[in-house]
DNA sequence: TTTACATACATACACCATGTATGTAACCTG
DNA sequence: CAGGTTACATACATGGTGTATGTATGTAAA
């Protein structure tokens, strides 16, 4: 069979990625050698530094395909929703119930920061979910639905009180009950926004 | 002269977490190699590996230090304030402060949670930061001041709110309209809280 | 279609960092 | 002061990263 350059390259990044990304979620990016990641996708080390220009850059690639899909989940929920109020929440749901998830946690929330830097991470993220609450925040103030607030600052820190919610969920004993508290400060905090 | 064995024990320690706090500090966990830690403090590794299991160890002995005086000095500031309300801002001002310094932004806010992982780094937190923000805020409640909340989720998710904003302000390219930002959006959410 | 080049890998190597095993000097106790 | 313990230093084994080099496959022009 007669492939073309792209249709390697594509297959071997992709095959990279998605072994990558399977145990970086289980051990984390620190405790997988180069090496285990290569064979599990068929390949060589070779390979891996061919694509990309380190470790580091496989990882962001990983991370950025997480994002990427974690960002649709959430904007798809947030569009099914018939209002902004009610997609909001909707969006939360599913975001923290992503959040769960184990390659989520350990990638995203946990090793993404300290391997990429905040800088790098912080510009991942603007793309992404941070971009998507964003944009949520800025119509609901255009709209009047909230107080004047400065919505960037809003935005970052409501994302990493979520972010921690689901760490706290995902560490938890009794993650029912510790969900259903969390949820309960978090929707406290976003109603005290609403303007009366 | 002539040292006790304690002696000679605490100064070594001391000086290897000094040395590796600096270093830590400016160049994160993984770039610095315990060579040049303990050739900075004025022994060899054997002198490193004889106090601690490994270099994680060390870490955790800086990361602890950096907690204890952080905590003392928001304890100190909350303490001088004549009534509750106040000493939580003098706190939060106190805090945020103190989250400017590289030190703490690199070690507590960057790398500790991936380095000694999330348990770990709660574990340690909750004997410091967050067991303080706890007692106050579970007092404040007691005292019927605030709303009838989970204290436990909302000290954490308060903390990491507070956490991210030292980020943001560290990072920011105006770090005074960054700061008044955050700390507007802050003031708003814990006013929210408090009893009408 | 053959020749020349570029792309996509594999193999081999040099370097560096960690942790451990072993040796030695300083201290402590009877 | 003799024996043992503690506090280190030195030497070594291991493993992981990145780079240099070699090779096969695809691509394009003569």
């Amino acid at each position: 069979m007669r492939r073309t350059q792209q249709d390697r390259s594509a297959g071997t990044k992709a095959a990279l990625v998605a072994a990558a990304r399977e145990l970086f979620a289980e051990r984390g990016y620190q405790a997988v050698p180069a090496d285990e990641i290569t064979r599990a996708a068929g390949v060589t080390r070779g390979a891996l530094y061919h694509h990309y220009a380190d470790k580091q850059g496989l990882f962001r690639a990983v991370v950025e395909q997480l994002e990427r899909e974690l960002t649709e989940e959430v904007a798809a929920a947030f569009g099914r929703a018939p209002d902004a109020l009610t997609g909001m929440t909707a969006g939360l749901g599913v975001f923290l119930d992503a959040c769960l998830r184990k390659d989520v946690q350990r990638i995203s929330l946990t090793d993404a920061p300290a391997v990429l830097g905040w800088e790098v991470w912080r510009e991942i993220e603007a793309e992404h979910g941070l971009g998507l609450l964003t944009e949520l925040l800025e119509s609901a103030r255009a709209n009047g639905l909230i107080v004047e607030v400065p919505v960037p600052a809003l935005a970052q820190l409501i994302l990493s009180a979520v972010m921690e919610a689901a760490r706290m969920i995902a560490a938890a004993e009794d993650p029912a009950q510790t969900r259903a508290d969390v949820q309960q400060v978090l929707a406290g905090w976003l109603t005290s926004l609403l303007r009366t």
